[in-house]
Formats: C-alpha cells, structure tokens, sequence
DNA sequence: AATGAACTAGAACAAATGTTCAAAAAAAAA
DNA sequence: TTTTTTTTTGAACATTTGTTCTAGTTCATT
C-alpha cells in the first residue's frame, strides 16, 4: 500500500460519509460518491471490495474510536458521573465533528453475516462501558436505581439522533450540543438532591483530542 | 369508499408499516408488501398512488395521534413536569404500540416537496408541545434553565431511537419502557432538589386510551 | 341470472442499482 | 527511453426497483 494509494482510500470514505449523511446509505449510490470525486465509478472497486466494505469500514473506524476514548474516560480517577458526562459529550463531539455521518446509517441488519457480527460485536463493547458506568454510579449511590440497559438506550438514542439534525452552519458546535447533552442526560440520573459534577476544561480537551 | 376497501387500505398500511420496520423503508419493496398480503404487486396502486403515498399516510396517521394526544395533555391541570412525562410516555406508546414501525423511517429529505412539506409542518407542530412545556417549566422554576430546542431533541431522539431496538417478545413492554424513560428525561430537567411528580394511574390510562 | 362496478392478477416496462472487465492512461522503476 | 506496475476509465451486465396496463375475476344490486 503506497502513501497515494491510502490517500484516495481516505478521500473515498469521506466523500461517501459525507454522501451518506446527505442522502442516506441506500439512496447515496456509487456513482454519486464516485461523481464527488471526479472519479470513475469503477475505481471504487479498485480500493474497496463492494459497497458494504466502505459503510463497514467507515463504522468501524467510528467505533473504534469510541471505544479507544471511553477506555480511557473510564480508567479517569473521577466520580462515576463525571465520566459518564464526559463519555457522552466524546461521543456526540465523535460522530458530529471526528467522523462526521459514519453512524447516519445505522440498519445494518442486512450486511453480510461477518462484517455485521464484527460490527455488533464492537457496539456491544462499547455500550458495555455505559453499563459498566451507570451500574457503577448506582453502586455508589450517586444514581438513583434505575434499568442500566434502558438508560444506555436512552442516552444512545438521543446522541445518535443528532446526526439526524446537525448542521455545520447551525446555531451550535458539537462541542456545544455535546455539552448540554451531557449535563442533561447525566444529571438525569443522578440521586434527587445530588448535583452533578463536571470535568475541568482541560479534561474535556484532553479527552477530545485523543486519537 | 366501501367498507371492504377502507378494510384492505389499512390492511396494507399495516403490512407496509411491519416490513418498513423490519427492512427500512428503501429495502422494503412493493413486492415485499404485496406478498405480505398474498396480493398482486399492482393492486396496492388501486389503493395508493405510489410508494410514498404509503409512508407518507403512515407518518401522517401517527402524527396526528401524536399531536391530537399532545393537544389534550398539554391542557391538563397538572405540574408541567406532571405532563412532560405524559407526553413522553404517551410518544413512546404510541410509535412501539399503537402505530408501530410507522416511524422507523425519518428521512423525508426526498418525498415529493408538498407531501413532506406537510409532514415536516406537522412535526414541528409536535415538537411545539415539548418546547412550551419545557420552556413553561423553566418559568416556573420547575426545570433548570437550558436550551429548550436541544432538551426537546434529546428527548424525542432517544424516544424514536426506541423503534429501533424495540421487539415485541422483548423484556419490556412499551408501556414500561415509556414509563422509564418518562422518569429519566423528565428528572433530568428538574431544578436540583426538586423531585418529579408523576401522573396518576389513571391519567396514564385515559391518555394511551385516547383516540 | 344479468349487469355494472369494484377489485385483483401478473406480465411488461423503464429507470436505476451494484458490480465486472478489458483496455487505456499515468506513474514508477529499470 | 523502455519496461513494469499501479491506477483509472467507461461501457456493459445482471438485478432489482417502482410503476403501468390490460385482461380477468369477484361482488353487490336488480
């Protein structure tokens, strides 16, 4: 794999993440992305094998990055809520700003058997780490009990639908939404009378900036 | 219009309705409908115009259960929290239960202009309910100061998110997912310190009843 | 039973889709 | 420059899609 050889890859991608987002995956066809690029639509098939391998490769990517981010938030030597503050504002920052339109697309229940058992696989991973945190949270009392799986849900749902509305020319930055988002949806969870406690500035960079 | 016709229209509605949910709204094709019905592909279009015809009439029958269901509980004499969590339960009822699957589909970029300028009209019309209780609340001092838009796309992204994960042999029934995830988005706007009333049962009851 | 309207069947069509392939062009190596 | 490898092209193919159309069947009414 030449230097050249990976940056058109990398190009492609992003002209589908972007066509994707736009029109949705069904509807983006191959020779939408490839007309992007000023590309022939055969060269696709050059670098990718068919048009599933770019969706999955695209998601993968994304999900990758999600987990190799809450991996780290987790370990952070700070309360349960200002993790899971930090882990949901990342993820909103992720697939609004990082890997724009990569999850806009979300049925994969009819990719190939391998490329979508990879994928579950990795969803699964990285939702484990909202359990692991609410479950924690109310371990110690600082959530109230609650169904850890339905709040996951929850809190999944409303970030992931941001992709659905959020416009690069709209009123607010990822950073923003992620913020407000984060505050709201953990904050919901916390014991009545408790507050929640935020991550300093410098966390939050630190977080976004990883990988 | 007979009454056999108007019979064998909804009869489609709901066949389109679970294959949509099942496969997308792209992926399900007329075929795929029809053969649901152990009917011919071309008499669905003695009873609608086109495919778009089918999804719009969906989208369109469960928005107005929608917004005829918030019109009433808006009007309540209860706590503004009190009826947040109507509203949300009720929504979550309604796209798993009563009209299931009728929302699965939301990309309505590239309807025919009038059918979706319609529906994105009655959308918005929806959302009004939650920024006028939300917005409400904050003036009462009930909620904490927040972006009202951003809350109501929180809350109604983790709501619609439902239809995507929710099965019907699952371990909840809509009702008690509702039920949680009243509580959890309605919590999370209270002031700090203060606790969320929750409806009596028999709200509950008259409102999933209506219409 | 006869008539007209309501309904259904299924072949056929045009457009769009993902994908393949052989040839050409461009780039790199010799 | 010549040769070899890498990259690009665009026409062609097989399917699938939504939709139309005509002929047939079923049904209600008289």
């Amino acid at each position: 794999m030449s230097e050249r050889n990976e940056q058109t890859r990398q190009a492609i991608l992003k002209a589908a993440a972007e066509e994707f987002r736009r029109r949705g995956y069904q509807r983006a066809g191959m020779r939408d992305i490839a007309a992007t690029l000023d590309m022939a639509v055969g060269n696709l098939y050059y670098y990718f094998k068919n048009k599933q391998a770019i969706i999955t490769d695209l998601q993968q990517q994304t999900v990758q990055r999600l987990i190799s981010r809450a991996e780290t938030i987790i370990e952070l030597p700070i309360r349960a809520d200002t993790r899971l503050f930090l882990l949901i504002l990342q993820h909103v920052h992720c697939i609004n700003f990082d890997n724009p339109g990569s999850f806009a697309h979300m049925e994969i229940e009819e990719l190939e058997a391998s490329r979508r058992d990879q994928l579950v696989k990795d969803r699964r991973k990285y939702e484990s780490f909202y359990h692991r945190l609410i479950g924690e949270g109310i371990g110690q009392a600082l959530f109230r009990p609650t169904d850890v799986k339905l709040a996951a849900l929850a809190i999944l749902g409303a970030i992931n639908y941001t992709s659905r509305w959020y416009k690069d020319e709209g009123r607010l930055d990822p950073r923003s939404i992620g913020h407000v988002f984060a505050e709201y949806l953990a904050q919901g969870l916390m014991q009545n009378g408790l507050k929640l406690e935020k991550p300093h500035t410098d966390t939050i960079d630190q977080v976004l900036l990883q990988s």
